[in-house]
DNA sequence: GGCCCATTTGACAATGATTCTCATTACCGC
DNA sequence: GCGGTAATGAGAATCATTGTCAAATGGGCC
């Protein structure tokens, strides 16, 4: 629990383009995607690489995942605290929420069932304000 | 809206087939995983026949489709009442439970964005008892 | 600075779910 | 029963993702 208990691993060129990249973006993007920008950019880095690096940074909560509803993963740097996703079905635009009510009960059920070790996805899809009007 | 604006489609042997597994199971199951239940029966439906038929299913509402982590497919008849999986993580174990409160949650949030025509999944994760001691 | 060695990388093969193709077959209305 | 259309099946094709393994690289130590 101290601040010594990352296993994190080398800082690579290729691991800090990466994590350059995801900078230089707010919403989510596919590994693929990604691996196009580096490229763009001029970064030489491996698709697989791209792959196993993003991995590293989602086991390690520094970036969200999430899949598209045609299953595809797709990633983004995310923000230090916990927190859920409401997309536009539409247009993919992304808003972050927090939901403490929802943190509470998702423990509470499991509790209640004896599971233990937990972790919970939850995301919300609509239609935002502005595909509704458009 | 009427009861018969149904594309309907026709009824064929296979599409009676996959419904019926359909019915004899209450959790989320791969289209693959369906297509061995049909072969297992002695019902020969051909693999693209069952993902075709469950894609019209879920198009038409009839059947419920989620990710699992793995970005595989999974589906089940829709159950009347909407509700939410606890799944262990080892063994895959579910436990479907329900949660007015998270329902309430995700639409009092959806509405103060402004996101309308919501749906949600979520799932929580964890490890079951059995797997625990075991 | 240079060496040692585990870690990381990259090219490419392999996998696995899903979709496409297209000739054959099965429903439906007549 | 017949004809025509929609549905099916077998296998190829696609596409994201993961595995393989030899070559390259970064860090620590002298």
């Amino acid at each position: 629990m101290t601040s010594t208990d990352r296993p994190a691993g080398r800082p690579t060129r290729q691991r800090r383009a990466v994590a350059e990249v995801l900078e230089s973006f707010d919403d989510f993007r596919s590994a693929q995607e990604i691996h196009g920008l580096l490229t763009a950019r001029g970064q030489t880095v491996g698709l697989a690489t791209v792959y196993r690096t993003l991995q590293r940074l989602a086991d390690a909560d520094e970036v969200d995942v999430l899949r598209t509803e045609e299953g595809e993963a797709v990633y983004r740097r995310c923000s230090p605290t916990h927190h859920h996703h409401l997309v536009c079905r539409t247009c993919g635009a992304t808003v972050e929420v927090e939901g403490p009510a929802v943190e509470r009960w998702t423990r509470a059920i499991a509790d209640e069932h004896g599971y233990a070790d937990l972790s919970h996805h939850l995301e919300i899809f609509g239609t935002c304000p502005a595909c509704l009007s458009g």
